[in-house]
DNA sequence: CCGGCTTTGTGAACGCGTGCACGAGTGTCT
DNA sequence: AGACACTCGTGCACGCGTTCACAAAGCCGG
């Protein structure tokens, strides 16, 4: 009987981890370095070393102690690993401002996510081709589906139309869903949902821009007074 | 002398849901809402209700037992905390695909964070007009972020160019950026770096795919075949 | 073949974030 | 006024993830 990998469970924040080393040893490949530690990994990935270490070590022990890991043999199984070892259509709902760019971008069929159809509501959009693909109708999003077996959904419509999208999504048999919209999306618990949100990420920066001005103000001016970074 | 706010350290993991719960606060007024439970907010967040608690509780104190928050006023507080009582212009590197569709965004201006330059180096690409916005050259970012005061960067390059694109940004004055390119980036430890990576999010999906379907053949299967979800 | 050098793999400690459970206020109804 | 229903604020325990530290393992030179 073959070697039947122990198939732990990969906690999330390592499987969040795993696509970056897959890029940085992907290129070390091309740039024919065929060894790496995990100190250098480690330092490409602007990570801690018995970080990596640990990582890697939930796809097995696949490193050689006192030399390090074979970059190829790693790509293989964390591209495994992922389930990259075959493409994921995608489907795009909304064919707006962001749509277009997502559809237009390439680098999605690239890494193994072609795009096997983009849908709008909106008539005006349909028949226009964006990246390579004919937009269609929404109604049309469950034979898309189906016919090119497609998992992963991208939801990029306006918010108010991102509920919907997502429901239609399940519908049609979509297991995954990136969110683009700035909206909580409800669905089955059975649905994977991950969520790219602009608004979200730049307040968080703003956040500490505030407390960085704050901080100043409190350490060079005089304390007490009323907060306000206006100036 | 005005209360001086405790101004305790607010966990990063909070400060990340902030945003979603101040929008969803700005929706709920904009329905005439103006008092709402921890029940209720975690519901429209989704989130557990304790988590809401705890993590309004720190801004303060600011709800009424056996009433809940005033909605105005939590949009008030969180606005605070997180630095939104007044604009942060961003400029972006990079009128590509990316960039174009961010600077026409629109939603950018509207949520605080208005454009206050596009910049590239493509001499075909500037003095194109983009959301109302003159692409200039990169040359001239250093002289945008000084006049505009401009805090926040967003790096919307090819991967290739990203680093430079940061370098400069830091170079510039700029202390947060906002990365779209598939790249780990390399700062002083005083800038903030956030990134948003669409190939790393479809790989996470990716994953849990794989995963799903690897249940699959192992339940209904026979145990011990080799893996392969290449059906 | 041995000793020294390198680097992995992982046990253990620590720290942060989550969720429970409950005391403490607040409003309402009789 | 008193009883009751409601909801916040938070102490506490638990679990996950990070980091340290070191033994185990492989390589190399003499």
């Amino acid at each position: 009987m073959p070697v039947e990998r122990p198939r732990r469970r990969i906690p999330e924040a390592t499987v969040a981890r795993l696509p970056v080393y897959l890029r940085i040893l992907a290129e070390q490949a091309d740039l024919e370095v065929d060894r790496i530690s995990s100190d250098r990994l480690a330092e490409l990935a602007g990570v801690n070393a018995a970080k990596v270490r640990k990582d890697l070590s939930y796809l097995g022990s696949y490193g050689t102690r006192g030399v390090g890991y074979e970059v190829s043999f790693l790509v293989y199984q964390i591209r495994r690993e992922l389930g990259l070892t075959h493409d994921w259509p995608v489907v795009i709902v909304g064919a707006g401002n962001l749509g277009q760019a997502l559809a237009g971008y390439g680098g999605f069929g690239e890494r193994g996510f072609p795009v096997a159809g983009v849908v709008d509501v909106d008539p005006s959009k349909i028949g226009t081709v964006l990246g390579g693909v004919r937009v269609r109708h929404i109604d049309e999003l469950a034979q898309i589906v189906q016919s090119r077996r497609v998992n992963i959904g991208v939801v990029a419509t306006p918010p108010a139309a991102a509920q919907d999208a997502a429901e239609r999504l399940v519908r049609a048999g979509v297991t995954s869903i990136l969110n683009f919209a700035p909206v909580v999306l409800t669905v089955p618990r059975s649905v994977e949902v991950r969520k790219v949100d602009l608004a979200v990420e730049l307040q968080i920066l703003s956040y500490h821009e505030q407390r960085r001005s704050d901080g100043q103000l409190r350490s060079v001016g005089a304390a007490g007074i009323s907060r306000s970074a206006s100036a």
